[in-house]
DNA sequence: CGACGCCATCTTGCATACGAAATCACGCTT
DNA sequence: AAGCGTGATTTCGTATGCAAGATGGCGTCG
């Protein structure tokens, strides 16, 4: 049901920052944007707002989700819960080709793209699908927000070494040192966040 | 967007067990069912399958999901992830009046209701959006399966033991301690899963 | 006897039409 | 001038039609 084409450049509009945080989102106009009609459209929405990418009132329509600092952080936070057991799971589930995939992006040049992909690979590995619906609550966030992160040298760094040291621990098998790393991981992020952006 | 109403009657048959799992969801059937078209059916089904309630493929349709043991226990580890959580955060931020709720439900009779209530009303304090969206990926499962629980007597004194211990710690405000009780109760329904269930 | 392929039927996916609710603008009242 | 009420317009929610894809049964062939 539901052919996932419509919901996907939706989903890309809204992460690519086309459509931005606050806008509204009238079906009739997205259905021309994407040479379709209204009933794709809502069904993507509902696909979306369920993801937390959206946010539907009955009667009144759809608007892109609004980031404040607190909402970031609320969303971090919940990563710095799953991720780390997601990693846990997979470091005993994890096949060696995936931990090689893993390896290999660790040199990709495009660090956002390869950043996406590592943590990806790392859920699907775990091998929970309640885990990964759980995880789509705390991915949904248009890239501008993360493209922080890649402007800062010494974030670039400590992220590419934790994502180093994860491939280690998946290679030992060892879920207590790959929890430990991604824990690190996040919790870090969410620490330079709380930096650059103090409280606005 | 899409009023609730068709959503809840289709989630109510599922949670009751009138649609049994690995049913077939035919749009039309479903439809005449409910009285109304096939369009909010397909909608609800897609934001039931948000929830884990249901799997959907496209052009084949849509079908209750099936629980077998790893399922119930993939669940019960994520919540025993996310609600201890929900825990620790609610312990800080929730109200007097729902405090006072809380220990009310200790009470209360039917024992089932009371306790969907019980977590529901703490999820909510927690105040984490997102936590609140991940959760639902681990509460959809058809009543028959926690019916279980409230069988045993030794497992219903224990909950409940729980269930009061939570109030006390809520009333302190000490979130280690709600979040530990909190874990204890669910890894405890986990154990229990596992004696009663144990390999089928 | 079993497997493959073809055709009839069913079900879904999308488009479109129509009634209902909300939004907006304008003029009126105070 | 500010606030309120009313009508026009917009946008949503639901129903329904139609085409494409999936399902299932039957006959034929190996």
């Amino acid at each position: 049901m539901a052919s996932p084409r419509v919901r996907d450049l939706l989903e890309e509009a809204i992460l690519e920052g086309d459509l931005k945080p606050g806008e509204r989102l009238r079906a009739e106009a997205l259905a021309q944007r994407f040479g379709t009609s209204r009933t794709p459209i809502r069904e993507a929405l509902l696909q979306l707002e369920a993801q937390g990418l959206v946010d539907v009132e009955p009667n009144r329509g759809a608007v892109v989700r609004t980031f404040d600092r607190d909402d970031l952080r609320d969303l971090y936070e919940l990563r710095a819960l799953l991720e780390p057991h997601a990693a846990a799971l997979a470091a005993t589930r994890i096949s060696d080709d995936d931990v090689d995939r893993l390896e290999a992006l660790c040199e990709h040049e495009d660090q956002i793209v390869a950043n996406e992909a590592f943590h990806g690979i790392i859920l699907e590995a775990a091998q929970s699908p309640r885990l990964l619906v759980a995880m789509r609550a705390a991915t949904g966030i248009p890239r501008t927000f993360r493209s922080v992160f890649w402007h800062d040298e010494a974030q670039r760094e400590e992220s590419l070494m934790c994502h180093r040291r994860l491939v280690a621990a998946f290679r030992a098998r060892d879920p207590h040192l790959a929890e430990a790393v991604m824990r690190m991981h996040i919790l870090g992020a969410i620490a330079f966040l709380e930096e650059t952006w103090p409280s606005r």
